[in-house]
DNA sequence: CATGAATGAGTTTTCATTCAT
DNA sequence: CATGAATGAAAACTCATTCAT
């Protein structure tokens, strides 16, 4: 598993590796649970080595979310398209996402998860990369309701909302593709695309779902 | 903030304090950041008495999201009245859920994030619970398929998978609302239940997106 | 050497422990050569209660430097008599001084020493003492010059700088009798009372010695 | 400030870069808080090469007290010209003293500080050096008090202790006048001439000060 | 010669946990 | 019951020092 022993690597190499073996720890045990010493030892350099290159653990952790937030969002946007219609941007889109996830589970333990339990200073940096991201799919919508030819005015607060909803259900289920056997990321995508396509295009057609009067949500505190 | 120091209570008043002050120190700090010490001290006791009563900090972690869980279950439980509608039943169902989550935020980031995040343990507890709201999730759609009269043989899988989404998406927004300054549970809910019920209305109804063939399925790793 | 390994004892008693065998490992390897290791298992105890109690190496160290320049000041005070004559009093005060130094001679060092090479914090901490020290010394020329019924306006900045190289020489001195075999507090006094006492006398009668004009101070860089 | 990076540089010429840049480092930080990578880093050359020159952090070191030692004690006889009375050669030895101290802060701190702060074996070095100064002191005051044609038997070890005196009062004063702003070096050689050749001078000629009868030293420990 | 790559050994510091009273 | 006293085990981080190129 460790990488091979091998000595005298060029810096740039020697720092990848590290940052490899430092997403499968910090992913597996969390931030705080993982140990400079594991990593080192999975990187197979010394731990001097590790400070040297990457100067502390909050550094080389904040790298490691750099980085798969990167690759993340690089992945997704290789997976799409611009000249295909809004609907099958969105999908590629979603399946881009979901075969990234569950080729790096670690990876996306450490953005999604990790990156959003240890202070705000990492979470910013996650927070970024998802913005990205939420954007991407804040445009899609606001371009499928365009082509569908219907309620162009769709209010921006209400997309905003939208999209908040559709990445975070996409993150959930990437969670839990990779926690259940025999999800696939094809099939991840399909149900979340049903689910959100069929409903946005509704909402571009002007049917809603109207909510009783407020009374009644007294009492919850 | 911390209980007022009084001599002598029964054991059981007791675990609650010592519980209310270790929700309040995980979620704020997360689990590895917080210390015994400062726990005890913000329950008003001596640290080997939080020994004597929940043994570890492991257990007294696992007391934290069992009764967290247990409250934001019963919560969700007690909103929704069985002789309403299923779609007036989502909606009650997530009324109560946004409004539970943000009246408890530490409750909510211990059970949501902090369990998720520091082993397997933890985090089956914290996902026994949530399977019972998505249990009652998945029972909500198929009623709502039922009694839209359509397709009853929604394939199970299908629905599971729809379920997941649904309450993947209710997290994040929670998550989302807790953040935000301005955003009420009401706002929460009903963005998510536009979203939503729409959307499930037209595949109960057999509208559905169809994706391209897999073979564009390649590449991704 | 150590303290005997008794258990359970008063705070303030294990913390003078501490004291004495952070003096003593200060005073011997100086402050950064010293190991907080070295230091807790000398005063028979476990590091983690050496933090408990001085919380960090800085602290301790301060705490050393304060506890053994306030030993040394009180032993002078109280080893003079304020109704006796000036140099009487001067006498006194020497050789309490070189017996206190003699007595605890790691003390002096961290006084001394140590407190003067690490940093302004900790010379700070011993220059407040040594100052008291000096305004004592400065206080007693000043009384001798009138005392002697002459000259009763010997310059401040004159006798400012002779209580500096009075002390000076009292220092040095006090290093050099304990690094030198068989010279006891009693003989350190005498070489310095003579010498001083006796320059002092001739400057408060004035009496002094001349320098050359500046014109040959050229050349030395 | 550090030197410019040239190549190919005669290895002495190299050593004595190294040798500035370290009494630089020693004196500002101390031994053990100075870092042979600042060093390396301050004289221009790179790590090993220093190694490969100086042998280690100690011999370093080592090789600093020596040459800043040696500076010193040169400094002092090259001010002093053996054909004038004595007193005059003191005064000109105590000029050139403080003249060289205050030009070299950095080493006095190395010679004078930081050697006595770090083990038996840098002290040793330093010592050595001293032990010439207080030497030619010695010499001066034997020399003085033949001239003066009175009590020339002055005892070896009175004489021994007078200069002992003399050099650490002359040692506080430079450390003094260093950090003191506005005192220069005539300054500094005028107080302590003035205090101590009065002194001298009384003492030479069977002036003495008589100390009370020993009994009173009972008490301090 | 000169240097980038690499590390063994040690440092300070923290924390969950347990007795003795 | 309640608590002050105490610690074993480990973590982050640093540094003098050495090769291979």
């Amino acid at each position: 598993m460790g990488a091979v022993k091998t000595k005298r690597m060029p810096r740039a190499v020697r720092e990848q590796q590290m940052l490899d073996a430092a997403v499968e720890i910090f992913g597996q045990r969390g931030y705080m649970a993982a140990s400079m010493d594991e990593i080192a030892e999975l990187a197979g350099v010394s731990k001097p080595l590790v400070y040297l290159y990457l100067n502390s653990k909050e550094d080389l952790f904040t790298a490691c979310i750099r980085r798969e937030a990167s690759a993340l969002v690089d992945a997704v946007r290789s997976g799409v398209r611009t000249d295909l219609p809004a609907d099958r941007r969105l999908w590629d889109g979603l399946l881009a996402f979901f075969a990234h996830t569950a080729a790096h589970p670690h990876a996306w333990s450490v953005v999604h998860l990790q990156a959003r339990t240890h202070g705000e200073t990492f979470a910013a940096e996650a927070a970024a990369m998802r913005e990205e991201i939420v954007a991407f799919v804040t445009h899609l919508i606001a371009v499928g309701a365009r082509e569908a030819h219907r309620d162009p005015d769709l209010p921006e607060r209400e997309v905003a909302g939208l999209a908040e909803a559709l990445v975070g259900a996409a993150e959930s289920l990437a969670v839990w593709a990779n926690a259940t056997e025999g999800v696939t990321a094809r099939q991840a995508a399909a149900t979340l695309m049903n689910f959100a396509w069929a409903g946005l295009g509704d909402l571009t057609q002007g049917r809603s779902w109207s909510p009783p009067p407020a009374a009644d949500d007294v009492g919850h505190a």
